[in-house]
DNA sequence: TTCTCATTCATACGTTCGATTAAATCATAC
DNA sequence: GTATGATTTAATCGAACGTATGAATGAGAA
């Protein structure tokens, strides 16, 4: 058992602020050995590979996550609100105090590498069935179809402030801070929130019923 | 000004198709060559570059978007509602007819690689700043930081669909099928209209104001 | 000390990438 | 029919990639 201090997690830290500032595919285990100044083939001996390198790095912050996702599910009893259901799915996210998290996340969540569509898909598909459980209990007269659009709406908020996050006080000309982690939080569970209950537009329901048994 | 018929069009196409599946940087210039059955060189021939085919591959199907939107917005007259707002800023990318087109866009979107993140500047922010005028005049009451956040999620929203609008058939059970684009519309500027008409969250507003000034 | 074994290291392998070249091919104008 | 200029082709370039190898290194057990 040697090993020089934390080689391997000076690898996990500099794989995370690379994925995260130039995606997956873009990020050289090169670059990765370089930030972390340890030797390029350490990365193969701690990790076997490249890929499992992702799933390592992705692990480490998601697990954590989604934990804490369900204890605050399970914390806010038998029946959460709307309101406490999209907390539990926001804020373990949104409230990361590591910069370099939000934007990793953000690519695990929208970059096209099959790989890492296998690793979203492993990590995340539990945690959005219970979402999704708790959603139809809170909102008992919306049709399941349309609870899943909605759904699939809020997490693509989600994603799409995580992917963004570093560059939006740029492109919003200082208007958007997401440094605010709280404000921001109640701003989007409550823009969420009036999207979850909207009424449901019913011819286009309908219609969309009628073409698949049609 | 000779051409074997159109070489230049093929390479468009599969380049679009491939983008759109694999992504920007997965997509190799054989890849596409193949798909195309075209040779290698016609590409750094008829385009210059990888980035240069990129933008030209882009540009196709953004450029009539936003002319679509513009006529939209200028055919709503002077103060358009806020549905008609995001019907302008939505429809013309949710009723694309070639399949291929929004897994394109969605990547182009969420891409991490750089180039096409200028790409996504030098196209999109012209219309971003017009719909912002539009939704300020809809929406008198909205504080202009809050709007940005808004549109700001308006905007994942849009981005998720189009990423994601392939497999989601498949990991919703079947509950979510985007090809009735008159209703998916429907469905997201009702849910989006009810986000932006959310009451604004005072507190949490008022805190980022204090912040800023202290 | 000496042995052991986990770790680090410099180096290299085979592949694939975007880009380039010069020759071959083709359509059109004269 | 021949010249001209646009296009296609096969072949190759140097660079960068993920991965593998075998020799050095270092700490702890004997």
């Amino acid at each position: 058992m040697n090993e020089k201090v934390d080689t391997k997690a000076r690898i996990l830290d500099a794989a995370e602020k690379l994925f995260g500032e130039r995606g997956f595919e873009s990020t050289s285990l090169r670059d990765i050995t370089a930030e972390a100044q340890v030797n390029l083939a350490a990365v193969n001996y701690h990790f076997q590979s490249k890929d499992s390198l992702i799933d390592a790095v992705v692990a480490r912050r998601i697990e954590p996550i989604n934990r804490l996702r369900l204890g605050m599910l399970d914390a806010a009893g038998p029946n959460p609100t709307l309101e406490q259901i999209l907390r539990a799915f926001l804020l373990p996210v949104l409230e990361l105090k590591r910069d370099a998290v939000m934007p990793l996340l953000g690519r695990t969540l929208s970059d096209p590498h099959q790989f890492v569509e296998k690793v979203y898909k492993k990590h995340l598909l539990a945690i959005s069935e219970r979402i999704h459980r708790e959603l139809a209990k809170a909102l008992p007269g919306l049709p399941v179809a349309e609870l899943r659009w909605r759904l699939y709406f809020a997490a693509g908020v989600m994603t799409y402030i995580l992917s963004w996050s570093k560059v939006l006080p740029d492109i919003s000309g200082g208007l958007c801070d997401p440094s605010d982690r709280q404000a921001l939080i109640d701003r989007v569970i409550d823009f969420l929130a009036a999207g979850f209950r909207a009424p449901v537009n019913e011819p286009a329901f309908e219609r969309v019923l009628l073409e698949k048994e049609g």
